[in-house]
DNA sequence: TGAATTGTTATCGT
DNA sequence: AACGATAACAATTC
């Protein structure tokens, strides 16, 4: 399940191996996954550069040498590979973005949840998202503008890609227990210190997870270290490591939240 | 077998 | 009407 900083080491793996090079083919299987269509998508791709790679939230940004973007979403079970020659075919092999030399960008999928889309410019390519948590521009006075307009439990505010982009379930849970907010609070409750202490462990998280390349779980996504550090995710049951009670797992909008009910009160004292 | 997973969209309620 | 919450959905694995 790919968040921001599995995206972010997606990026920085490919992006010496595809920046410059020009594309020759476009393939794809699923009809579903590709926007506008197919066609469409070779048409625009085919004869093009690839001036450089980059990520906006959860988007995989390839921007061409006219403007145009393809963007690549990974789901929860898509990842690239790196094809040389033809031959060997991987598994759920989803796409091809064909290159010089015989070598391909593969996108490969399971679930089929994944997005290739091709867009006019950056503009749309970064269409719908809200603050990237990484970047200057994210600062804790405009989180706090965000959050207190509005009053949603924190944990669906947090994964709304239009709000903050790249957070999903694994770091909105361990940024709300670094910041020891409860999930469910309502975010219109929120004060300065505490958005000041959501903004900075956000940002801390997002980064020490991209140190580590991310977080592995199951087949879809290896090569990570952050899951030896996870604080709260997927540890129901087991003691907080801030005071030792054990971790809660409730479900929040049909997704799985873990928190510490003790270090992570729905009141506002500390 | 059913639970889990993400993001979008549709629908219901206040 | 606007906003927030909820459900359904896509497809697959364990």
């Amino acid at each position: 399940m790919p968040e921001l900083p599995e995206v972010q080491t997606t990026v920085d793996k490919f992006k010496r191996r595809l920046t410059g090079r020009r594309i020759r083919g476009f393939k794809a299987s699923w009809p579903r996954q590709v926007s506008p269509s197919i066609a469409q998508v070779r048409r625009a791709v085919v004869g093009r550069k690839i001036r450089r790679l980059s990520r906006r939230g959860k988007r995989i940004i390839l921007q061409l040498d006219n403007g145009s973007c393809l963007t690549i979403h990974l789901g929860m079970s898509g990842r690239l590979e790196w094809g040389t020659g033809p031959g060997e075919v991987p598994s759920h092999l989803r796409a091809e973005i064909l290159l010089d030399k015989n070598f391909r960008l593969l996108f490969c999928d399971a679930r089929k949840f994944g997005k290739i889309k091709h867009v006019a410019n950056l503009e749309q390519a970064a269409e719908n998202l809200g603050f990237e948590p990484l970047d200057q521009t994210f600062s804790a006075d405009a989180l706090y503008r965000t959050l207190t307009s509005r009053a949603r439990q924190l944990k669906p505010l947090l994964l709304d890609q239009s709000v903050v982009a790249g957070l999903g379930n694994i770091y909105v849970d361990e940024s709300l227990f670094r910041a020891r907010l409860h999930p469910l609070m309502s975010s219109n409750r929120l004060t300065r210190e505490q958005v000041k202490r959501l903004h900075a462990a956000i940002r801390a998280v997002l980064r020490r997870a991209i140190q580590l390349s991310g977080t592995s779980f199951d087949w879809a996504y290896p090569g990570g270290r952050m899951q030896t550090r996870l604080r709260v995710y997927g540890r129901k049951g087991q003691p907080c490591p801030r005071c030792r009670r054990p971790i809660r797992r409730i479900l929040v909008g049909q997704r799985s939240t873990h928190f510490c009910p003790v270090c992570q009160p729905k009141s506002s004292r500390k």
